[in-house]
DNA sequence: AGAACATTCAACCAAATAGTTGAGAATTGA
DNA sequence: TCAATTCTCAACTATTTGGTTGAATGTTCT
């Protein structure tokens, strides 16, 4: 499933969606913020929050959709974490960002395909 | 207005709320695209899209809120370009966020605050 | 002046979002 | 076993969003 043979534009442009989407949203950025620090389980990461427990819960979902958090579910406590792959080759994505500011977007793009397919285990860089 | 006393968090987040809600859709980052290789009219611009030029024009709206693009109206047609500034200096931008991803949101927030003063004339860096 | 053009405004609609509450499922511990 | 804990699912609500159409505003051209 997701293959990388099936990639193609229309799924980068639904990555960067859910990506853009998921950064959008001030709690989210709190959250990912919260877990740049160190992981945490979803009650500890709610408590910080004026909002209801599923509420934030959703929040995790949309992160995650987007691939920027990871989850170590164990019993009935699920531990969240900032996404290993996508964080230590942060510096790269968004050197690539960058040119899709100076107009290069296709670079971009064939950088975010490489990404989001490494997870696949499909090939590297 | 918008003078940089009043600047806290709170404006920071509805920056980024703004910037990264600009960039989740497909469209507006085609806009985009299309805007990095030259500046053009709303016509123009709408041209390629299958999409009323109502639409496009609030497209591009929501880009110019998120001081992503600038407008350059002369008589009855409006020239969009990418915004001088954020891009040029997208790559600081950019390298502050990376600081982002790798826990030290506030001397991302610290940059963007520096960054949208400017703008205000009020001071630089 | 009058027609064509460029763009936005206003009102509307469907779908998605962000939140709520309440229930349910599974895990842990007494 | 039974109660408490952790988390998600489902249903609901209000608001925002992305699109539409039609009218309005202002500009340019003849």
């Amino acid at each position: 499933m997701k293959n990388s043979t099936l990639k193609n534009d229309d799924a980068e442009d639904a990555y960067l969606d859910d990506v853009f989407h998921a950064l959008s949203d001030p709690t989210r950025r709190a959250l990912l913020k919260q877990l740049s620090k160190a992981p945490e389980k979803v009650t500890t990461l709610a408590e910080p929050f004026d909002m209801s427990l599923n509420a934030i819960s959703k929040h995790l979902k949309t992160l995650e959709k987007a691939q920027l958090i990871d989850r170590d579910t164990s019993g009935r406590t699920s531990i969240c974490s900032l996404r290993a792959d996508p964080l230590v080759s942060a510096q790269g994505w968004l050197d690539h960002y960058t040119r899709y500011w100076t107009g290069n977007l296709d670079a971009f793009a064939q950088h975010m395909k490489t990404e989001t397919k490494t997870e696949d285990g499909d090939e590297q860089q």
